[in-house]
DNA sequence: ATGGGGTACCGTCACGCTGACGAGAACATC
DNA sequence: GATGTTCTCGTCAGCGTGACGGTACCCCAT
């Protein structure tokens, strides 16, 4: 084994949408380095632990989400040599996807949404990981069921069109929307109730099916 | 700073088209841990030295290919506890694709491309990784011009789906195919000149274009 | 020279999916 | 009831693709 020994953190680029904006959970450092700044939230990968178990450890007790709920994979590592002035730190981005939350966050004081497009600057290279997150999730809602992960346990496929529209900037046409992600197969699974919105029509309210992946892919309109 | 520190490393699978074949770069191990099975080229991270720094050194003296002229990106890390009898070792998977090459490796002794089908057996979790850097290059035929990088510098179409076919395992239609890749801008650049293979007519002769996706993707057949 | 095997490249056609609408159904409010 | 909003059913043209016939061009055997 060779002397030149890293940290190895991991680091977290949680989004949800709310109010129709892509949001990103970030905390106000406190300690010694970029203290003040904002920053992912994240720790160091404990003595005996996987990655993902760290990632998820470390989401639970920053937002204070139930386990095993919601969407969570890792991204991409980061090690430039000067990435960290305490020393060699590897982190290893992980991508999380929520619904949105009654409570903003409870877990440590700091921790708050923010909108995406009005993030600026960040500690360390965390912009970069965040914005390697935020690709990474636009991405994978053209070729998988994804979208769903941002909704609550029961939506309507207006909610779910809201989310590409949040994440992708770009409206579906509401009638072509419906008719792709209906007829998908195990997209989703109707409950049988209707959401009354207090405007229009009551929607049709749905469940996530088995599905995973979408073929073929829902392209969005720019590039 | 943590006491609890670790080693890291950077694995390569490298992959080829060999005789119509995908075949990936294997060496045999000579050290302590898992000696005499064969393994994934890597090796340690140099203090001040980055991921991908780390990847291409190792690429170099490992199959003495030049720098910069070939496909090499990051695919994901591994530190599960107990991958490594000798301590906490996380490793950075990489995926690089190269042409067929005319001497095998011209690193190390042991060092042979191996059919990705026939490999039955690797040490630590090389086997996973292999798995992940063969799905990661089959996806990516599909949305990018990534399959060129498998082919000489000039090649013809049929060279090109040959590629699509020891990828994916299905072979296209040859017409369908060319059409495809010929009416995408900037995905191949015709040279003028034709390769006599022996038999048949003379293909056109292809350089590399500018583009690097593909819209809409190619889709497999199969799933 | 002449024909045959093999490969490259042309064009055609039907099918499926998508973008772009029209129109009706089901709610709320006034 | 009238109006506005939203959901959900349609229709239609256009594009890309799978499937396939036909032709151009090369080498080689006769």
């Amino acid at each position: 084994m060779r002397g030149n020994l890293f940290a190895v953190a991991v680091d977290l680029v949680v989004l949800t949408v709310r109010d129709g904006e892509l949001c990103v959970l970030l905390l106000e450092r406190t300690a010694k380095p970029f203290a003040g700044e904002a920053a992912l939230p994240g720790g160091f990968v404990r003595p005996a632990e996987d990655l993902l178990d760290a990632a998820t450890r470390e989401l639970v007790t920053e937002t204070g989400l139930e386990i095993g709920t919601h969407h969570l994979e890792q991204l991409a590592s980061y090690a430039a040599p000067d990435r960290d002035p305490r020393g060699r730190v590897l982190t290893v981005g992980h991508l999380a996807l929520v619904p949105d939350l009654p409570e903003p966050a409870a877990g440590g004081a700091g921790c708050a949404w923010h909108p995406v497009a009005k993030v600026d600057q960040l500690a360390f290279d965390h912009a970069a990981i965040l914005a390697d997150g935020v690709e990474r999730a636009r991405a994978k809602l053209e070729y998988t069921t994804l979208a769903a992960a941002f909704c609550p346990e029961e939506f309507t496929i207006s909610q779910l069109r809201r989310v590409y529209e949040a994440v992708w900037g770009t409206l579906p046409d509401p009638r072509n929307f419906s008719r792709k992600v209906t007829t998908t197969p195990g997209f989703l699974v109707p409950t049988g109730e209707r959401l009354n919105a207090g405007r229009g029509r009551p929607g049709q309210l749905f469940r996530r099916g088995p599905a995973t992946s979408l073929h073929p892919p829902m392209l969005r309109g720019d590039e």
